[in-house]
DNA sequence: GATGAATGAGAATTCATTCAT
DNA sequence: GATGAATGAATTCTCATTCAT
C-alpha cells in the first residue's frame, strides 16, 4: 500500500487548491503555495493532476456539472414553477453553506473554464432558465425575456454570497433562503 | 511639442490597461501586453505609472470613488426612495454602457483593490446602502436587513451585465433600467 | 544606444550555442550554460530567442539553407560531372575547416530539424544528388542508383570530419578534399 | 515461476530501451517511457539497472564489443586484405539487418559511450584499421594513412544506413554489400 | 521482486522592473 | 521623455531516483 492513500493526497491537493483559488485568485495561487499548504513537494503533485490547468479545470468541471444536476433534480421533485424555483433557491444556499469555499469557486472564479464545457453541457444557468421558460409557458409567469429573469434570480442569489464573504450579510445562507425566494418570485413577477 | 501629449499617452495607457484588465485578467495581463497595446515601450510605462500595482489601483480608485459620487448626486436629485433608487440604477445602467470596460473592471475585477480604500471611502455599495437605510427609517420600504436589500439591488443590476458579457443578454443596459428598477423595488418591499 | 549593440549579443549567444550543441548535444545544453558562456542572464536571453528551440532551429535553418546554396553555386560554375563533384567537395571541406564547430552542428547534430524544413527546400543532399542524375543522364557516371551514390559521397566526405573529432585525423580537411574527390569518384564509377 | 522471467524483463527492458533511445534520443527518453513501454513500474527498472546512465552504458559496452569481435573473427576467415574487407563490410550489413535499431543505437547515439571505454578495448574502428594496415604493409594497398582509410571504408558503409533511416535507401544493406564492397576497395586504391 | 507516490534538484520560461544610452 | 536590452526572482513543470508497503 502507498505511503498515503491514493485519493487522500489527491483530496488534499482538491480542497487545498480550492480554499486558495477563492482566497486569492488562480492566477495568484502558484503551484508552491498548494503543496505547501498540503504538505507535499511540488513534483508530487503532477503525479495527481497533470498541470495547474487541469487541476483547475477537473475541480470546476466535477463539481459543476454536478451542482446542475441536483438543481435540476430539485426542481423536478416540485410542481409549479414557484415551488421549482424556491427549491432550486435552497438548493443554492445550501450547496454555499456546505462548503462556502467551493461555492464561490465554481460561480465566481470559474469565468475561463466555462468555454471549455462541451456545448449542450447541463449547467447550473440552463437549469434555472428551464423552469422559467416553462413557467411562462405554462402562464404561471408573465412573459418576458428569459434570459433576463434568469440573470435576476442569480444577481438576487449570488450577490448576498458575496456580500457575506465581504463580511457585510451573515455567512448563513440558508437562513435567508426563502426571503431570496420572495424576492426572485416578487422581482420576476412584476413586469 | 503638444501640451497635452503627457495626458495623452497616460490616457491611451489606463484605456487599454482596463481593457485588457477586464479581458484577460489582471493576473494575466503583462506590463507588455499593454506597452505592445498603446505601441510604446515598456520603459516608458514607468513614466506614468511607478509600477503595475499602482495602475490598477490608480484605475480603480479614481473611477470608483467618482462612481459613487455620482451615485450620491442622483439620489440627491430626487425625493422619494423609490425615485432615488430609480435614478441611481439608471446611473449604474448609464455608466456601463458608456464604458462597458471600465464598468465591469470597477464592479467585478477589483476584489484585490475594496481592502486598499481607506476606511469611510464612499462606495456605491456605501451610496445605496444610506438611501435604502433611510428609505426604512422613513417608513417607505419595510423594515428588514439593508445589507441584504443592498445585496439584492447589487445583484439584480450586476448580474444582467455578467450577462451581457456572456452574450445572454443585449449589451444596451439602459433599455432594462426601468425593469430593472421595478424589479429592485418589488423585490425590496416584498418581504 | 543598448548597452550592447543588439546584434552583438545575439551573435555572441550563437557562437556559444553552437559549439555548446555540438560538444554536449542540444539536449545536454542547458538554457544555463549559454547564459553563463555570454556572461548573460537565461532571461536575456528569450530577448533574442523565443526558446531554446527556436535557437537551436533558427543556427540550423539560416546555414544549412545557405550552405546548400553555396554547393548549387559550386556545382554551376564548372561544366563536367566530376569537375562539379569536385568543387562541392572542396566546399564542404572549406565549410569544415572554416567553422568546424558549425560544420559539424549543421551536419550531425540537426536530425531532429530536418523534417521542419518545408518540403522542397533545397539540402545540401539535393544539391549532391542532383548533380549525380545529371551526370547518370549525360553518361558521364554509369547507371545506377543516385540515391546510393549521393550516399557514397556523403560518407566519404563526412566520415573524416567525424574521425578528424575524435583526433584521428588532422582537422584541416581541406588538405584532403583532393583525396576524397578522387576516393567518390572512384567509388561511384566501379559499379 | 519461470526460471528465465529476470532476463526476460531486463531483455524487453534492452529492447525497449534501444529502440526508444534511437527514436527519440537517449535523453528524451525518460525511465518513465521505458518503464511504460515495458509495461513495468519505474521502480521495478532499477531492480535490472542501478541507473539510466548504467542502462546505457550497458547496452553499448556488451553490443559494441561483441560486434568488434564479430568482425575481427569474420576478418581471420578471410585471406587477402580485399576479402577480408568483403567480409567485414557483410558483417556490417548483416548486423545492421538483424537489428536495425540496435545497429543504428551503437554506431550513432554512442558518442558520449565511447570515451567510457577502457584505453585499449578493441572496437569496430581498430578491427577494420588493424587489416587495412596489414593490407598496406603487405602491399595489397596503396600506402596511404591507414585512419583515412578506415573513415572512407565507415563513411561508406554507414552513410547508407542513415540514408535507409530517412526512407532514401531501402533498409535492406545486405543487397548493397558487394556494391559497397567494392566502393571502398575503389576508394582505398586509387590514391 | 514489484509498485507507484514522493522527493528534490533542476529545466525552460515569464515578468515586473531598472538603467545605460 | 523614450528605448529596449538586461536583470533576477519566481513560476510551471520534468525527471532520475528512493522507499514504505
Amino acid at each position: 500500500m502507498p505511503r498515503h492513500r491514493f485519493s487522500d493526497t489527491r483530496d488534499r491537493i482538491e480542497a487545498a487548491a480550492t480554499r486558495l483559488f477563492v482566497e486569492k485568485g488562480v492566477a495568484e495561487t502558484g503551484v508552491r503555495d498548494i503543496a505547501r499548504t498540503v504538505e507535499i513537494s511540488e513534483g508530487a503533485l503532477y503525479r495527481h493532476f497533470a498541470s495547474k490547468e487541469e487541476l483547475v479545470w477537473r475541480l470546476f468541471e466535477r463539481h459543476y456539472v454536478e451542482f446542475a444536476g441536483r438543481l435540476v433534480t430539485l426542481a423536478e421533485s416540485e410542481t409549479t414553477t414557484r415551488d421549482k424555483l424556491r427549491a432550486m433557491i435552497r438548493g443554492f444556499c445550501h450547496a454555499h453553506d456546505e462548503n462556502p469555499t467551493l461555492f464561490r469557486f465554481l460561480l465566481f472564479v470559474q469565468h475561463g473554464q466555462l468555454g471549455k464545457l462541451p456545448p449542450g453541457t447541463p449547467t447550473p444557468v440552463h437549469a434555472v432558465r428551464t423552469v422559467i421558460e416553462r413557467g411562462i409557458a405554462a402562464g404561471e409567469i408573465p412573459a418576458q425575456d428569459p434570459h433576463l429573469a434568469t440573470a435576476l434570480m442569480f444577481g438576487i442569489v449570488l450577490e448576498p454570497v458575496q456580500f457575506a464573504a465581504y463580511g457585510e450579510l451573515p455567512s448563513d445562507l440558508r437562513s435567508m433562503a426563502d426571503r431570496l425566494a420572495a424576492a426572485v418570485w416578487a422581482a420576476i413577477t412584476t413586469v
